[in-house]
DNA sequence: CGGGATGTTGAGAATCTTCAAGTCACGTGG
DNA sequence: CCACGTGACTTGAAGATTCTCAACATCCCG
């Protein structure tokens, strides 16, 4: 492996504004690895031994339940921290981490955190920042499955993936990664064929335009006036 | 305000196993407070100034939607942290917290925290664990939502508050503060018509016993075999 | 070029909500 | 102490949303 430069993690929150000799450090205790596509970061159940940052690509984090039920708990993206568990208190992931596209990631064995919360100034803040900030999404979720319908559900949750992952293409934005039908109904509680219909029903109305694994938001307003049911 | 004795916050998990003087700096910081039945805590929204432990009583967090409609993200039990806010790196609360019985409660000042950090290991750790327990449970949520449907959500959360918060009566287990069929829709996404038929065709199955504000269950086992879709 | 993964669409069924109408319990004030 | 009013709860009927089942179309990868 190559030594770490430090640009790769120079302006990330936590580690922003940091001396060369501190970043030094935290790359020291760090490895960097290469997840292809499809790839288990790591798997709901097992040990967890590590923590991670995401430098580049996107990871989606899945539950599944007793029953083998699936449930896309979050989209990684890129510069943010996962598989914190040490962090919650816990000694195994509570999900699988998946590359959603070839990925590079940061390592850092559990422990690392103590040393890097007592020498870093601000890791252990961006940390538990990162957490609070799930919190609240996870809450936000909650409602949105508690008091709305599937249609609007849907909207928010593309809407959503476009503003933290979209790419801007000719005639409107992109998500950035692959996406199936089915991911879509597993982010909001419903099923590949209801997305279907609804993405179908949205191309016909001129808001979008999709396509194997892909959505284009082309009229985000027009899908933010059915996200809050004014349509 | 009598003098805050040592014991109120002896045995809780961030706090045990101080020294006394420790003890008496913690409540040096902190002044106790009595709410009565549906007293307001704090609002969502208001600018969070404090943060706050539960000596006695329930409290109900609920957040509402642009629309009006309510959520209750959950209840908070003796002994329990809650308005977290600033551990979030939030500077309004996200939720109304509001007293469902009468309360005695513990509030400490924003700038109490740093110092509460500093000064007693654990502190921080415990604030954090809670959040992250929060975290966890709020995922569950999620998954309840999107996989289960409505009698398999609401027999799960009744055995979760009994589990939390039951009080054994002569002929079972009663949740320990007053409860409306509202309250268990706005934590379940229903409506409170669906409760209700849902826990009268319970009583009438033997499985719990309703009334006013009030449930009790009677076969925790045969619920337990609803909530898995197994009855 | 075959086959698995992905996506579309129709029809029927099930669950749950909505609307409506009431009953019941409890606390308050006369 | 009782009448009354309000909040809590119940239950029926109709309707809507969404799921399930089924069949097929399509695309990509090897």
């Amino acid at each position: 492996m190559p030594a770490l430069d430090r640009s790769l993690i120079g302006e990330i929150p936590g580690f922003a504004g940091l001396s060369e000799a501190d970043l030094d450090r935290v790359l020291s205790l760090a490895h960097a690895s290469r997840f292809e596509k499809d790839a288990t970061i790591f798997a709901q159940g097992e040990e967890a031994h590590s923590f991670f940052l995401l430098l580049s690509g996107h990871v989606r984090v899945v539950k599944t339940t007793p029953e083998g039920h699936q449930v896309i708990a979050r989209y990684i993206n890129e510069g943010e921290l996962f598989g914190l568990a040490i962090f919650l208190g816990r000694s195994d992931y509570p999900a699988d981490a998946v590359a959603a596209v070839d990925c590079v990631v940061l390592t850092w064995p559990n422990s690392a955190a103590a040393e890097l919360q007592k020498t870093i100034p601000g890791f252990g803040g961006a940390a538990y920042q990162t957490i609070g900030a799930r919190l609240q999404d996870t809450q936000s979720r909650v409602m949105e499955l508690s008091t709305q319908q599937v249609e609007q559900r849907i909207a928010h949750t593309v809407l959503r993936l476009v503003r933290q992952s979209g790419r801007k293409v000719a005639d409107g934005i992109e998500i950035d990664f692959p996406i199936t039908r089915q991911d879509i109904a597993e982010m909001t509680g419903t099923t590949l064929h209801t997305v279907s219909r609804i993405l179908s029903a949205w191309e016909e109305a001129g808001l979008v335009r999709g396509g194997r694994q892909k959505v284009i938001v082309t009229d985000p307003h027009g899908l933010m006036l059915i996200a809050e049911h004014r349509r």
